[in-house]
DNA sequence: TTGAAAGCGCTAACAG
DNA sequence: CTGTTAGCGCTTTCAA
């Protein structure tokens, strides 16, 4: 086994040289300047980047096919090449590394030398065989160019390693349907939970039965026949608040450019546009005046004009989301609408552009942030062996009052966000 | 070792149950039913989502400490578990799970449907250690919200998924720059590669030697200290185009908004700038009509109102993306300059909503799909063993001209965009 | 056509 | 304090 150990030893060629000439540690020195050397490097921090006269090339081209890299991509150094190094056996090795127990401080010392010599990375794929675990959290996130759910996925991932975890995300495409496939690429690699932030998971259709009892699964959205603990924010309400605040405003007449009408949050705010009228006591002349989008501004911009065409007596609108809310602002100015003038509109999520919208937009702020930390760290301790909550956790929202409402901020009068920590700010 | 394989098996609480009454297999009706009652699941498809009367609570609040799910989170099923339950060995499952050579039809058959009985999911680490490969490339993400990045890691996802790769994607939030953390994230777990689209790589100082000879990277920011292939878009360019164009609309005093100082596209977007002006043996009063901002829409906001403070004689204003022009408009609509009357606007990237704001934005369109694409093919080319390109590539920008630099479309005249592919018919 | 042996890199328990 | 034994789930010879 040593003598395994050190055979490979020679033929291996890790991250960093080693058996280097001195025995302070390999420094890498000339490499390194022959690489600052070459042109393909440019001269950092000035000038054009990258650098020298760039090869434009069509989508699929490449230039010289040359140098496979000198440094080639060598094999990782285990345990028992750091062993080797160090003379002792490999299972030392790992006790030292992992902090472990009683150990003579020269071989420690000798040990810890030895790894960073040899530039040792774990290999967690072994680890995770034997500990029968990853100390890792699968996140199955919908496109991430949907800024908000960007959002949530972040602070997530600060969360759990806030608490030592790490980290991997499974992103579904639009296109796709199939969070399965998703789950599955996790699953094959062991994460030990699953945070699912992706919409499709409402309308997969067998993504309930594939996820049972596999995985601790917390979940921004219902998953169709599986009890996992949901975390989100309280739609009802936001749809309350949106079309109260019309309402206060004195409208009555209040389109919808609502959400994709088979998710949960779509028909969620439509509840609270309803109730926003009843409690009020208003007679609601409702569905001839909602228009689907599909959350997009280009989706907004159409719906709103589709609605505008059908129903030219609306005063208000309520948008399901800020992109789709711009559409609308782009639609009413097609129209030769004034907002708020003609129309109010209010929005939902309170974007980051939200406040620099003209005229600027007023929303209801969703918390992402605060839903994605929740949701981790719930996950962090059903993982841990906690008891999954029965009810949802739904965090509250608030209204921010601008511009497009004809509240506030009329043009010029003040800045519409203090520096710095604009949103936020903004939201309290 | 079939002993024990059946000794774990009678332990063993799989995704499925095994060795349920009828021997069609599992179908889950009795807890389907349970679960289907819940009323924490409520009335799929109709309402509140998620239903009943929420429990809205604090950021750590958590509701009802019930209910650990009935159905426990089993350990995985073994090849061996498939193994015992066909009667053959674990080798014999091994092979024919993996298409492999010949096996008699009828052990096929009965070793296939064992592996679906149990819901047999392959232990990715455990082939990994053998293989010495994963199969998976690692991506390391700036911040997913922002959009831009957004747009390029799913298309880079999409072409390794078609290639028969799996991805994993480790997002580096704003806050942090330690980007080196992320790529061994991603190395412990042992990707065969990794995609480098964080911008922090530019900075981070010990990136590159961290990186050296560990793996195949392709990077979409220069790395300091390694020759990593780089593939992006054509940055000078895109300055010249949206410069150029300024100039032959007859401005002279042109203002940038420019991106973080630091970064390479800045600088080279710059560059492009001074050569539009050049080219156009134009003098150019240079530094003193630059201002940085921070690529948000709020520091947008500020750069602008700063410059016109500074520079109220400019005509025009170059901003270095969207989301800031976005701001920029919304700083010169407070200061009462009319855009594109008094001061045009040409922003960069061609974000989704550039077609839809008023008025809508110039810009210069880069092709992050493309890039995406184009970097993932060239990273698995390179993890297939090819070599990597000595050069950069760079993709073609090219300009969007809409109504902010006062050309095309008149308020009312064309909507902004066709319905659907809205953003791609535009910029062709 | 199938199974037995070996070993990937690692941790855990125990013996020296 | 250190090394030995055992085994995680898998693929790959190679022998039966």
């Amino acid at each position: 086994m040593g003598r395994a150990g050190i055979a490979r030893q020679a033929a291996w060629r890790g991250p960093r040289a080693r058996e280097s000439g001195s025995g302070t540690g390999w420094t890498g020195v000339g490499e390194e300047s022959a690489i600052a050397r070459d042109p393909s490097l440019g001269a950092l921090g000035s000038e054009p980047d990258p650098p020298g006269e760039p090869s434009v090339v069509g989508a699929r081209g490449l230039s010289r096919p040359d140098d496979t890299g000198g440094v080639g991509h060598g094999e990782y150094a285990s345990l028992k090449d750091v062993a080797s190094r160090a003379g002792v056996s490999f299972q030392t090795v790992s006790k030292v590394l992992n902090g472990g127990g009683s150990v003579a401080p020269a071989t420690l010392e000798r040990i810890r030398r030895a790894a960073e010599e040899v530039g040792y990375i774990p290999n967690v794929l072994a680890r995770g065989l034997v500990m029968r675990g990853t100390k890792t959290l699968g996140i199955v996130a919908a496109d991430p160019s949907d800024h908000v759910l960007g959002r949530f996925v972040v602070a997530a991932e600060i969360e759990a390693r806030r608490q030592g975890w790490a980290t991997v995300v499974a992103n579904v495409d639009a296109f796709t349907s199939d969070v399965g496939r998703h789950v599955e690429v996790l699953s094959e690699r062991r994460v030990d939970g699953i945070l699912m932030a992706a919409p499709q998971a409402e309308t997969d259709p067998d993504l309930g039965e594939r996820l049972r009892g596999l995985l601790p699964v917390v979940s921004l959205y219902t998953i169709l026949g599986l009890r996992a603990p949901l975390v989100g924010s309280d739609h009802v309400q936001t749809g309350m608040l949106a079309v109260r605040h019309l309402i206060l405003h004195g409208h009555r007449t209040v389109g919808v450019v609502a959400g994709t009408l088979g998710r949960h949050v779509t028909a969620a705010r439509m509840t609270g546009y309803a109730r926003a009228f009843s409690e009020s006591n208003i007679e609601l002349n409702d569905s001839d005046l909602v228009e689907e989008g599909d959350w997009t501004t280009a989706g907004g911009y159409l719906a709103t004009m589709r609605l505008l065409d059908r129903a030219p007596e609306v005063t208000a609108l309520f948008v399901h989301n800020d992109y789709m809310a711009m559409g609308a602002i782009r639609a009413l100015y097609e129209r030769n609408r004034d907002v708020p003038g003609d129309v109010a509109v209010v929005g939902c999520d309170d974007a980051p552009v939200a406040a620099y919208t003209v005229p600027s937009l007023t929303t209801v702020r969703v918390p992402f942030e605060d839903t994605g930390r929740v949701a981790m760290g719930l996950l962090l301790r059903m993982v841990g062996g906690g008891p999954a909550p029965i009810t949802s956790t739904l965090l509250p929202v608030e209204l921010v009052a601008r511009a497009s409402c004809g509240c506030a901020v009329a043009r010029g009068t003040a800045p519409p966000a203090a520096p710095g920590a604009a949103r936020r700010t903004e939201a309290m």
